[in-house]
DNA sequence: CTGAATGTTCTACGCTCTGTAGAAGACGTC
DNA sequence: GACGTCTTCTACAGAGCGTAGAACATTCAG
């Protein structure tokens, strides 16, 4: 999967907290009054550059028949998550040892999460 | 934690696969054998440079003391993937939902794997 | 139907990261 | 102190990203 720079990755955000698809204007001013000051005051060209930089990478998909354009994530944020975990995971040579070094490292709460995930799983 | 490049990640591939440091030369070499013919031929300042980026973003130690130089990886490459796993859960609001994901997307060999980790995580 | 407003694409530029390596400098040895 | 070895400095090209104006397309009010 492409990674995702920093304006790109602000889009994505918004577009996941959406569970409507949104337009390039409308992005551009959720960018500008997120987090007040810090917030982004870009121009649409640049929300739409960015759009069909997401698009070509498989991270978007966008409605052409409507006017404006609008925009939808292909994945959900959690969805998303997870294939990169996996990817990473796919990366070491040695899948189990990875894993467990990553079990030995979560909090005691994430492996109640896990041991409770794990049960339904089994359950199904 | 920063992203690798392509030669950057075979460099780490290497260090982590030895468990002595080695030289700039040794890695040269060991590049240039690696898969035969798809195996690169860089010069050993090509290496140097990357090895100098790898040191300043924290990946590997270099002992100087020692002519030539020798370079260790200071994350094992399982301790590097559990960082990038959790790297990624941090970015996501819900790490819960996200780790459902996941959860639901291993194969049955690693639900056991993952099942069996957290047993002996829990009598431990 | 036409002009204005709105929306999209094209083009471009500067910055940073990465791969690449020669040139120049440092070091140890004979 | 000269030679070979090793390291640092400097440089450049290509890609990715943020940025946005200019040019083109579409819609809509009148």
């Amino acid at each position: 999967m492409a990674s995702l720079g920093d304006l790109e990755r602000s889009v994505m955000e918004l577009l996941w907290r959406s569970d409507a698809s949104l337009t390039a204007n409308e992005l551009r001013d959720a960018l500008a009054l997120r987090d007040g000051s810090t917030g982004r005051a870009v121009a649409t060209t640049t929300v739409l550059t960015v759009l069909s930089r997401l698009e070509r990478k498989g991270f978007v998909s966008r409605a052409r028949e409507q006017r404006p354009h609008r925009y939808r994530a292909l994945l959900s944020r959690e969805e998303h998550t997870a294939e990169l975990m996996h990817e990473i995971l796919d990366r070491s040579s040695d899948r189990d040892a990875a894993l467990a070094r990553f079990v030995g490292t979560v909090s005691a709460g994430e492996a109640a999460t896990l041991r409770r995930l794990l049960d339904e799983l089994a359950h199904r």
